[in-house]
DNA sequence: GTGAATCATCTTTTT
DNA sequence: GATGATTCAC
């Protein structure tokens, strides 16, 4: 067999990590060092000197990432069988395996946030606590944190002794009860249950053992402590992991990761083989020494060489603007030249800080009629009308769900109100029974008037009609849901909207379609476990011909030609609510600062606004501290006109100021004027000499079809309409290039 | 019981 | 601004 690895074509190091055969593995590769090649090799070496493909497991951070490496490995060899997950997707696999030996049925719901924030409500609720203190977002970040750290509601509530702590375990052991009484799984229970069954089932733990009998963890500097466990639990018996990471590019502290995981690994496995992967192959000499600059001011990390290895490259750019509309316009202008001379558009991203951030990058580049793509974090599985879908099939998989029934039964109106629903889970309560349960049984809940008894009785019976249906294929029956349970019709009388959002249920039928097609044994409960762990970060199509937007956070992993970062201001980045956090928080903003200037290969633009538009108010900001240590030397007189007044705003300032927030602002966000001056609200410069639109205004555009006017910018000639449109994107158009009539 | 309208609250990053 | 809770009119 002819040899599937290119070993000439390896540096030393990396030839070291491809090659090693057995035993524990720590790759420590910097940015852009040519870890997924390494990765990839390494599979198919290993393949190439007989392990078998099935008995590979290489776990990634995202579903995308797990994509491409499939993939890459299949282009690398014939290595069709290697097992490429992530984390929470392998955890699903294995519980549904043996659901019995982790104490779960193994038709569970997956929580996502909105769920989990309903249940966490209901779990306050019950606990009686007063609210104010203990907020679902509040508690549902504990009790996160307390799940990743594998510490589940005994034992924190035997060590919690003071009064805050009690209330907490109270409410973490009600959220748990309630998670088990609908036979429900949170994100974090998927890993918990997962480790506690290793721990515990030593017959399991050696059977997947020898299922996976070479693991291999990418990112390991994310991963937290209960993923660590997973990840040593499955290597215990064979000692067969591999992992890479890079602890500067550690972003994900807020979730549970832990650093210590990849300094510990050599005190866990003594015997481990450390390659550092030193050299970068991505980025100019010019890059590459800002970001060492910069990261060199963590104190908490090893020190690791970037070594460049290719020509110097172009300087990189730091600008200052004045604000983020300048920002934006000066960015929007630089991309068409740059896609003028002919760069590829998929060259070329933006990265911010906070997805709100991406609407003025957004304007700028409609208005320049530039192809772009948001990459977001859920945008599709979340809107309403596809939450009620799922909330009827969640039901369908698993009639003790009784978020899902809650979902399902209001999704439009259908003679049963909030009033019958509450008599309904009374009853349910006291007898013990799931809320479907108690709707079958209606006619004994004296306290509900008799036709919704016989309204509840009915729905019950038809969602026990589709679970006997619920065999095979996902798609037929997702298309016989929506037409039966009358929701279907209810859009149809709704207009407009609900054109858009019949449109939308649609588009999931053909993605379950696709499934079905895709899928070997296609059923509900895998249907509806694997979507659970989708997010539209896994939509992102690098080959789409688009300029990409993104967070910094989804940049990970990915490198273009050429970047741009936007706000590098204190408060945005380092975000406002690590200022106060101590260094810790501080070293993280930094290092994702470092993964943003890393993903660049020839061409680097870091931009700042004096003035930005932050939740409503206008605010007058700083440069970033990580700003001077990349070797920033302040402000070049003349570089702008910095003596604005507030009459200037009064003038140039368009939008409304939002009413002042009784908070008083943080030291680095002091506002520029007081948002109570009327004078700043509106002074439009042609009132009524366009066609002005209106907010809510109904609007048909040529291409993006009908929607309703969120916002609309007078500025005369150059008025832009923010438009929501019915298909759920949202688009600010200018107004003389739009193709956009009132309906 | 339903739906529109108003008010209050919170606002990072994501599997 | 978005979302959720509450209120009010039918």
């Amino acid at each position: 067999m002819a040899s599937v690895v290119s070993v000439e074509h390896l540096t030393p190091s990396q030839k070291k990590a491809v090659y090693h055969k057995d035993g524990p593995l720590l790759v420590l590769a910097g940015p852009g060092s040519g870890k997924t090649r390494v990765i990839t090799c390494r599979i198919a070496a290993l393949i190439e000197a007989g392990v078998r493909p099935y008995h590979i497991c290489a776990i990634t951070f995202t579903n995308k990432a797990a994509e491409e490496m499939r993939l890459r490995v299949q282009q690398n060899a014939p290595a069709g069988g290697v097992y490429v997950s992530t984390f929470h997707a392998l955890c699903v696999r294995i519980l549904r395996q043996y659901a019995e030996q982790a104490g779960i049925a193994s038709n569970f719901s997956i929580y996502d946030v909105d769920d989990q924030k309903r249940c966490m409500k209901e779990a306050i609720a019950a606990c009686q606590v007063d609210s104010s203190n203990f907020t679902p977002a509040r508690m549902l970040e504990i009790v996160s944190r307390l799940k990743n750290d594998l510490e589940d509601e005994v034992a924190y509530a035997a060590r919690a002794d003071d009064y805050n702590g009690k209330y907490t375990a109270k409410i973490y052991t009600q959220y748990q009860k309630l998670l088990r009484q609908n036979n429900a799984l949170d994100f974090d229970d998927l890993l918990v249950k997962t480790a506690f069954l290793l721990r515990d089932c030593p017959d399991v733990r050696l059977e997947l053992s020898r299922r996976f009998q070479y693991l291999l963890v990418d990112e390991y500097q994310d991963t937290n402590h209960a993923q660590y466990q997973i990840a040593k639990g499955l290597a215990l018996a064979h000692r067969n992991i591999c992992v890479t990471g890079d602890p500067d590019q550690s972003i994900y502290r807020w979730r549970g990761a832990d650093i210590k995981n990849i300094l510990v690994f050599e005190k866990d496995w003594p015997d481990a083989v450390v390659v550092k992967l030193e050299e970068n192959f991505r980025s100019t000499p010019n890059i590459l020494e800002k970001a060492s600059r910069l990261i060199v001011a963590n104190t908490k990390r090893k020190h690791k060489e970037l070594i460049a290895t290719r020509p110097k490259g172009d300087e990189v750019i730091i600008e200052a603007c004045q604000d983020e509309t300048e920002e934006a316009r000066s960015i929007a202008e630089r991309i068409k030249k740059k896609i003028a001379d002919g760069v590829d558009p998929n060259e070329i991203a933006v990265f911010y800080r906070v997805n709100a951030m991406s609407r003025t990058i957004e304007e700028q580049l409609i208005r320049e009629r530039l192809p772009y793509q948001v990459v977001r974090g859920v945008e599709f599985y979340a809107r309403k009308e596809i939450r009620d879908m799922l909330g009827y099939m969640k039901l369908i998989v698993n009639p003790q769900d009784d978020i899902a029934f809650d979902r399902a039964i209001g999704t439009h109106p259908r003679g049963i109100g909030k009033t019958s629903v509450e008599r309904l889970e009374e009853y349910a309560r006291r007898n013990g029974q799931s809320l479907l349960a108690a709707a079958a049984n209606a006619h004994q809940v004296s306290a509900i008037n008799k036709p919704t008894q016989e309204r509840l009785r009915a729905f019950a019976a038809m969602i026990a009609k589709f679970r006997n249906d619920s065999g095979g294929a996902v798609a037929p029956l997702m298309d016989c849901v929506f037409a039966e349970s009358g929701y279907l019709e209810s859009l149809k009388a709704a207009g407009a909207e609900g054109v858009a959002a019949i449109e939308n249920v649609n588009e999931l039928i053909n993605a379950a379609a696709e499934y079905d097609r895709r899928t070997e044994n296609p059923s509900l409960t895998d249907y509806m476990q694997s979507i659970a762990l989708y997010s539209d970060t896994d939509a992102y199509n690098p080959d789409a011909g688009r300029v990409a937007l993104m967070t910094l956070h989804a940049a990970k992993g990915l490198e273009f030609d050429h970047v741009f970062i936007i706000g590098l201001e204190e408060g945005v980045l380092p975000h406002e609510r690590s200022l106060d956090g101590g260094t810790d928080d501080m070293e993280e903003e930094r290092r994702l600062f470092f993964v943003g200037i890393t993903r660049a290969r020839k061409f680097l633009q870091i931009t700042y606004a004096r003035h930005r538009v932050m939740r409503g108010q206008f605010i007058r900001s700083v440069p970033s501290p990580f700003l001077y240590e990349i070797g920033f030397a302040g402000e070049q007189k003349g570089d702008f006109d910095d003596n604005w007044d507030e009459d200037d705003f009064s003038d140039n300032w368009h939008r409304p100021a939002s009413r002042s927030s009784g908070r008083s602002p943080s030291s680095a966000l002091r506002p520029a004027f007081s948002s109570a001056k009327p004078a700043a609200v509106k002074s439009s410069p042609s009132a009524g000499k366009t066609p002005a639109y209106k907010v809510n205004d109904l609007v048909q555009h040529a291409k993006f079809g009908l929607g309703r006017v969120k916002e609309f910018l007078d500025m005369g000639a150059d008025s832009i309409v923010v438009v929501k449109f019915n298909s759920g994107q949202t688009k600010s158009l200018m107004l003389k290039y739009a193709k956009l009539d009132k309906v």
